[in-house]
DNA sequence: TCGCCACTTGCAAACGTATTGCATGTGCAG
DNA sequence: CTGCACATGCAATACGTTTGCAAGTGGCGA
């Protein structure tokens, strides 16, 4: 067995997990994104896989369906546009409303589960409502 | 004199001073933002100058205008919609990129100004880059 | 105060992105 | 192996935003 089967089972195994099928539309949306270290806009991954015979919207609602379940992120950088990227960290766990900083430059989102926004999340959660969400943007080290 | 006449002068001299002409439709525009305490959709804004015969084209670019000079900031909460909003401070000096919070069931926004994101916001500046916009978001009261 | 001219506007058409309907195809559970 | 709910391809559509152009007007200079 050689690493891209492997891989391939890994994407199929993924996908079946959240309760979609295992369309090779889908496995080859998963496996683009896994190989881009940045989100990546619609229109670039239904280029990219527009030889394969896969339709535009197609990977519309693939993108939108697989972001549901949890398997993609849907990121907006600013320019009206939506970026996917693959959730690499479902199975840790901290899935609450922990804190993202996303580069509007790159598009690279980090985690920031460390950091305290807690105090302020008690009284902002108090005011308006229930967080489920928190997104910091801005422009990251490297982009500076 | 009263004070709308008052405000009126002091909004003309607003869109003046940044080089603008104050023509009735950046007056109105200015006006509504200044009334609102949230940033609002050029949706909204178009409909509420449309009986005034303000044409929708023309609020876009006046509304694009305006940020682009400052007068105005103009906010993505993640949602593929922009919302235009007053910068209230711009001779004060210190950045005025409050923390916007979304309700996700209803689209409300509300600006958490007052909402002190500052320690927790330098710790994440040091460690990712620079903050320029902090997005919350879930359900407000209202929907829960 | 008046007239000029660059800046604005209204209207409509163009554009790009995102969504949807429907008939056909297919993954996969039983 | 087989059936059926889910997924796809194709095309039409919806929607938000931008643009071209001719007509209109704010505000400066005379």
């Amino acid at each position: 067995m050689t690493d891209n089967d492997e891989s391939l089972e890994l994407v199929k195994h993924a996908i079946r997990e959240v309760g979609l099928r295992a369309t090779p539309a889908r496995i080859a949306i998963l496996q683009m994104l896994l190989n881009s270290n940045s989100p990546q806009p619609h229109s670039v991954v239904a280029e990219r896989l527009a030889p394969l015979g896969v339709d535009s919207a197609t990977v519309f609602r693939n993108l939108n369906s697989m972001t549901q379940v949890g398997l993609l992120r849907r990121a907006e950088l600013g320019d009206h546009v939506w970026r996917f990227e693959v959730v690499r960290d479902r199975h840790t766990g901290h899935d609450s409303a922990h804190p993202h900083f996303l580069c509007v430059d790159c598009g690279e989102v980090t985690c920031l589960d460390d950091v305290q926004l807690t105090a302020s999340s008690q009284r902002v959660t108090e005011r308006v409502g229930e967080v489920t969400e928190i997104l910091v943007r801005g422009h990251c080290n490297q982009c500076r």
